[in-house]
DNA sequence: ATAATGACGTGAT
DNA sequence: AATCACGCCATTA
């Protein structure tokens, strides 16, 4: 069964995965719904690691309002928020 | 268990 | 405003 770290990663991913269109969350806040407040450096490491398009993860962004980075380009990431998101 | 890594955050220079 | 340095946390090797 799923006794693995599902946890942290988990959480974050489903946080992520809830985002709606047209929204962006910082990765602090991410950290924070996910429940490890402080935690931004983790939840980037987890997206980084994550390759599910299922999950928005261009739709978050650094709190000092920098776009961040992205597995298909930080300009990708963007262009996906110019295009879907910040409308 | 320890060390190294990394899509962060804030403060100081 | 831009850059550097330190701190924080979870994951992986």
């Amino acid at each position: 069964m799923s006794d693995k770290k599902n946890n942290f990663r988990d959480a974050v991913l489903t946080v992520v995965r809830n985002i709606k269109r047209g929204k962006v969350l910082t990765y602090g806040e991410v950290a924070r719904i996910a429940g490890r407040p402080g935690a931004g450096r983790a939840v980037g490491n987890v997206l980084s690691r994550n390759f599910n398009q299922d999950i928005p993860c261009h739709r978050v962004v650094r709190s000092d309002g920098s776009s961040g980075g992205y597995n298909r380009g930080a300009a990708n990431k963007v262009r996906l928020l110019k295009k879907e998101g910040a409308l």
